[in-house]
DNA sequence: GTCTATAAAGGGATAGAC
DNA sequence: GTCTATCCCTTTATAGAC
C-alpha cells in the first residue's frame, strides 16, 4: 500500500474512534462533524474524503463502538460469562469510563434514525442474545431475552436517573439477577 | 377568571399536549417550537407568552406525558396490577398508539439534558417503583427493581430494534415475567 | 489528503403591529 | 394574546487553493 493510502486509513480510523466515543456519550444530534474532526485532530473540510455523510459516519461509529465494547468486556472476562456480566453491568460502564455499549447508550436515539441504522442496532442486539444463550441454539428462550433486557435496560436507565444511590441499587440487583444460572469460572 | 385568562390557559394546555406527543415520539432535538405550535394550531411568535424556553417546555411536557400515560394505564386496569402490566408492556404502547411513557420513550435522551430534566425523570421512575411495590414500603426490593427495568427496558429496546418478530417476543417474555407474583383480579 | 472559505438551510428567540 | 417579520447563531455540505 502506498504511503498516502496508509495515511488515509490512519485518518479514517482516528475519525471513527472519535465519532464512536462522542456519539455514544452525547448522541447523534449533539455532536457535529466539527466536534468529531477536532477530537480526531483534523479540520472539518477533510471529513468528506472519508465519509459521504454524517449518517454514514453514525452507522460505522455504532459498529465500531460495539466492537470496542465487546472486545473490552471479553478481555476482562476471559470467556467467563459471569465475569462478563459483572463487567457490563457495572458503574464504570454506566459512567462511560472504558467502553460504551451502543445498545444501552443509544437506545431511544435509534428509533429516530433510518432503517440502515436500526438494522445495525438490531444485529448487535442479536449478537448479545447469542452470547447469553451460551451455545444453545434457542436465542429466544425466555431467560435469554429477560437477561438481555436487564443488562441493557439497567445501564440505560441508571444513566438517565439523577440519583446515585438508586442507580447503584439498580445495577447491583440486575447484575445479580442476570448471573443466576450461569456457571462460575 | 377573565375571558383572556381562560383563553390563555386553554392555549397553554393545547401547546403542552402537542409538545407531549411530539417530544415523546421524535425526541427533543427533532422537534422545533414551530412544530409544536403548528400542531397546537398556533404560530411560532405566540410561544413565548406561555413558556420561557424550549427547555422549560420539555420539562413540563415530560410531566404531562407521564400523567397522560399513568392515567391511561390506570383507566384500563381498574386497579389490578396484572392488567396494568398487560397494558404497559404491550405492542400498542411500543408503537406509540394511545399513550407514551417518558421513562421508555426518552431513556437515553434524558442523559443529555440538564439536572432539572433528569430530576423530573427520576421522580417519575420512583413513582413506578412505588406502584410495583404494592404498598410495601421497601421500594428498593430486588423484585421491584427488576420488574421496573423489565417494563421500561422492554418497551425502550423493542422500539429501537427493527425486527417485529423479535420485538413481540421481547414484549411477551417480559410481560409474563413482570406479572409473576402479582395476584389476579 | 488536508486546509480555508463559503454557500445554503434550519431553528431559537425577540420586536412591534393589531 | 396572537400575529408577521427579523435577527442571529449553528451546522451540513461543497469549492478551490496548496
Amino acid at each position: 500500500m502506498a504511503w498516502s493510502e496508509v495515511h488515509k486509513q490512519t485518518s479514517r480510523l482516528k475519525i471513527l474512534d472519535s465519532a464512536a466515543v462522542l456519539f455514544m456519550e452525547h448522541g447523534f444530534d449533539h455532536i457535529g462533524i466539527n466536534d468529531v474532526m477536532q477530537h480526531a485532530g483534523l479540520t472539518r473540510g477533510a471529513f468528506y474524503n472519508h465519509f459521504s455523510s454524517k449518517a454514514e459516519l453514525y452507522r460505522e461509529a455504532i459498529l465500531r463502538a460495539a466492537k470496542v465494547s465487546s472486545e473490552g468486556v471479553a478481555k476482562q472476562s476471559n470467556g467467563c460469562v459471569k465475569t462478563m456480566v459483572d463487567t457490563y453491568v457495572d458503574v464504570n460502564h454506566r459512567n462511560g469510563t472504558a467502553f460504551r455499549c451502543p445498545l444501552a447508550f443509544l437506545t431511544t436515539d435509534i428509533h429516530h434514525q433510518d432503517d440502515d441504522v436500526r438494522n445495525v442496532y438490531t444485529q448487535i442486539f442479536k449478537r448479545l442474545l447469542g452470547v447469553l444463550s451460551q451455545g444453545d441454539t434457542n436465542t429466544l428462550a425466555p431467560e435469554v431475552i429477560e437477561k438481555s433486557i436487564l443488562m441493557v435496560g439497567s445501564i440505560a436507565i441508571s444513566r438517565a436517573i439523577n440519583d446515585e444511590e438508586l442507580a447503584q441499587a439498580i445495577l447491583k440487583t440486575c447484575r445479580d439477577k442476570v448471573k443466576e444460572g450461569f456457571e462460575s469460572a
